[in-house]
DNA sequence: TATTGTTATACTCTATAACTATA
DNA sequence: TATAGTTATAGAGTATAACAATA
């Protein structure tokens, strides 16, 4: 079904500020999805620039504050990441004093990861920082239901 | 407003295969979007593994053949690319004989891009192949309906 | 034998600076 | 002076292989 206009004034094109033609580009998902997937991580980074905290490190935090004592591997497993990569992540975070690794009792191979008090401190801060950033979010979507739809959609896409 | 429940039977918690709680992390509009976009992504690589075709790649040579003759500038700046990056990508296009580099008339510093032969036939095809895979897309999400709302949703977190 | 954490390594993607040739 | 393409380079992110200690 193609369609074909016989015409040589000018007529609305489907054009960007460049005046390319970016239509077939545009209207796969997958490149919106990555648009839109850089566009709220640029975000993210500069809402926690003075945190110097990475989307993956608050996930990390995130993650050790509700399942405290767990391995490394099955954090990092969690979200994602390969277990030779998450040790520089944790690396740096126990470096700046947020996270520590004690070796564990039953498993001697192991290191259980736990937030130290400054950790839980800074976690509460930047919870409450990602929470307004969130807040923001969800009222550039349109609201709750729209963001429900939105988590709905996206979860279609796994 | 938080809840708390007096009881020591086992409740239905919100855990997952792991064990772990990961409703806080799994909760952040940023987390889920990368997620899907990892997965479309990874689709996508596996669908065209046989084209050795990237998603950038691809977008490429769609960009050019409905804009032949731009320069490396103009297509580079469309998909957010670094023109110093897109030198790399343009020239493996270029060597796969998929595209040409034409020394421009009218500005001899610029590089004019067009399609080969080869290139339009080669597009042809990962553009029949794309529109399968987006259709399978389309279908996870519920139709065209849900992919024309999924569109606007993430229109707005740009 | 298998797993945990680790190191080493490589490949992709991205970002900046600086050069050249043109404009 | 500014722009187009290019090179060099550095930083993230990600992937695999292999090792020591331990299970």
């Amino acid at each position: 079904m193609s369609q074909s206009f016989d015409t040589d004034t000018t007529i609305d094109l489907p054009e960007t500020d460049s005046g390319l033609r970016t239509e077939t580009t545009t209207g796969a998902i997958g490149y919106r999805l990555r648009r839109a997937q850089l566009s709220v991580f640029q975000k993210f980074l500069a809402f926690f620039d003075e945190f110097k905290l990475r989307p993956a490190e608050y996930s990390v935090l995130v993650l050790i504050d509700d399942n405290p004592g767990r391995k490394q591997t099955e954090i990092a497993e969690v979200l994602g990441i390969k277990r030779a990569n998450f040790v520089t992540l944790v690396h740096g975070l126990e470096e700046r004093g947020l996270v520590e690794r004690v070796p564990s009792a039953q498993d001697r191979r192991a290191n259980a990861l736990h937030l130290t008090a400054a950790g839980t401190a800074f976690l509460a801060t930047a919870q409450s920082r990602h929470a307004a950033l969130e807040d923001e979010t969800v009222a550039r979507l349109g609201g709750p239901a729209a963001r429900a739809q939105l988590l709905a959609l996206l979860d279609r896409l796994i």
